[in-house]
DNA sequence: CTGAAAGCGCTTACAG
DNA sequence: CTGAAAGCGCTTACAG
């Protein structure tokens, strides 16, 4: 790899002048300009970011730590972001944190800066107080938090309506199932669910379920399958399991009960029957969160979440 | 963030030291090693794997180039390519080449080697011959191809002789759906599926599909199913195309043909009938594709491919 | 408009 | 075992 050293050399100037060049400076004169840059193309050369970096802090890497690439909605956050960073000319350095553990979010966050990187996007997380970070960081797949991080909100709220909208009133009694409470998106989405369904009157009945047995979650709902005509089920995987539970006990959906999923995953086209779900518009959230970020690096502040819509897709587990 | 002189101006010596220290060279006394590292850990020192890189010209960074995240498969090999290098301290700078087209792919490896990457795992493409590359190099979803390149390469002899065991010599006429053969991998497969039927004397036709609408893909195949009890779709969700196609055309699958998809999506589980499929270990592969990338970074050279096994996964839609 | 010099935060011969 | 110095490839005041 040839150098500015090299450059300056083969076009008899200093390589001030050739850095000035490459930086885009008005100081410098079209003549010497010329001559310059008919080096550079010559040679091919290829200013060294590493160094750039040191000299001014600033890399155009930007880290992003996500939960699970095997998953789909997180695959295409990061589509989403990728898009944007492309074309502003910055890089992506990816990181996993499989078991999203804090502690492995802290190490990243470390290796990251390490790196200098320019800012941060992760999947949400509790930033421990004591960390005051100086590096501007977007949190995605948040819930909706009124501190000074700034967070791209999934609709959790219109996600609820959206749920009890395309069951069409034709449902008297809803199995919510659901994760854990203690995770604040899923407290969002469920207490949504649960206002409207208080609005209508309709009666509902509560299940949490395994965070990872979506097969044993399906059983777990189904014993229960007397008792409800509706099931609003934690995601399109945990519908899709649903699915085949009702067959193997000879339940049709949706004229024994009706199926709602969430995500909007390609499963859903494929299942017998398809499933009606919300679209989290995940690479949108990619997009708004890269958005965002660069904006933090150059210095526009926004305290506001982003709130990003949802859209209710009507398949045929549902009227 | 605190600098290698902040260390030795607190723990009384020359950053010379410091530098000895963190790099855990052998000579150094056990006092000076006991003062200096109390101090880097009250203040959470740590070197700037920026500035190491300009001087070492190693980053411990690797490139990646994936052509598209929004398909599982590869999705894993990444998952697949961060367990190792994260286990190894490597970091991951990864670029997405969308329409995969080889001016990107030089674009995106020109970024890498601005940021000093020490290696590059791409999807396989074909190297220009004046692309003289120093940095090591590895390509996965690649054709058993005999040149200097490191390559991984999914054993698609074996896919194509476990797609016809999957068909248990029930078939009597078998219907190939494929890519263009103009793409090595799938070369190899239909070869290879073609010559098993041949081996075994059962007539088959090719019917080659377009590569992006796998619905019409279906139309295209079923137009035919009076000529054929047997069909190997092009992968996982052509053959769930196929499925909708037969249910619209009330065909049973398998008593009018059997089915075979490629890949082991999540989807195989979750169709009626559920999905025979050839499993490519994606995950596997981006481990092998890592640890071969590693050993070209650390000088150990081999000039084979590396062939990875894939396994016959045995649903509904065959006998 | 241009160049010599200092400096970004490290590492590594070299000398002692 | 330790430190002063040079250098990795850039950028940017400073002086002219």
């Amino acid at each position: 790899m040839s150098t500015i050293k090299d450059v300056a050399k083969l076009a008899g100037v200093s390589v001030a002048t050739v850095s000035r060049i490459i930086n885009d400076s008005p100081n410098v004169s079209p003549a010497t300009r010329k001559k310059v840059e008919r080096v550079i193309k010559e040679i091919n050369y290829q200013p060294n970011q590493v160094a750039r970096t040191l000299y001014q802090k600033k890399s155009r890497m930007i880290g992003i730590i996500i939960p699970d690439l095997n998953n789909r909605f997180y695959a295409q956050i990061i589509d989403g972001i990728q898009s944007i960073l492309q074309k502003k000319g910055y890089s992506a350095l990816i990181s996993f944190s499989a078991n999203s553990n804090k502690k492995n979010y802290l190490n990243f966050i470390n290796e990251f800066q390490k790196n200098n990187i320019d800012g941060i996007i992760t999947a949400a997380f509790d930033l421990p107080a004591t960390l005051n970070l100086a590096t501007p960081l977007v949190m995605y797949d948040s819930a909706n938090i009124d501190d000074n991080v700034a967070r791209i909100v999934s609709d959790n709220i219109k996600g609820g309506k959206d749920c009890i909208s395309l069951l069409q009133n034709q449902a008297t009694r809803v199995m919510i199932q659901h994760w854990p409470l203690r995770l604040p998106t899923v407290r969002e989405r469920v207490e949504s669910l649960v206002n409207e369904l208080n609005k209508l009157n309709i009666p509902y009945i509560l299940k949490k379920v395994s965070e990872n047995d979506p097969e044993k979650a399906a059983q777990e709902v189904l014993k229960k399958s007397n008792r409800f005509d509706a099931v609003i089920a934690v995601n399109d995987i945990y519908a899709a399991e649903i699915i085949k539970e009702a067959q193997r006990r000879n339940l049709k959906i949706p004229a024994d009960f009706q199926l709602i999923g969430y995500d909007n995953n390609v499963l859903c086209e494929y299942t017998t029957p398809t499933i009606s779900t919300i679209d989290q518009q995940p690479k949108l959230i990619g997009q708004t969160a890269a958005r965002r970020l660069l904006d933090l690096i150059n210095g526009k502040k926004s305290s506001q979440n982003s709130i990003i819509n949802v859209i209710p897709i009507k398949r045929n587990s549902t009227y």
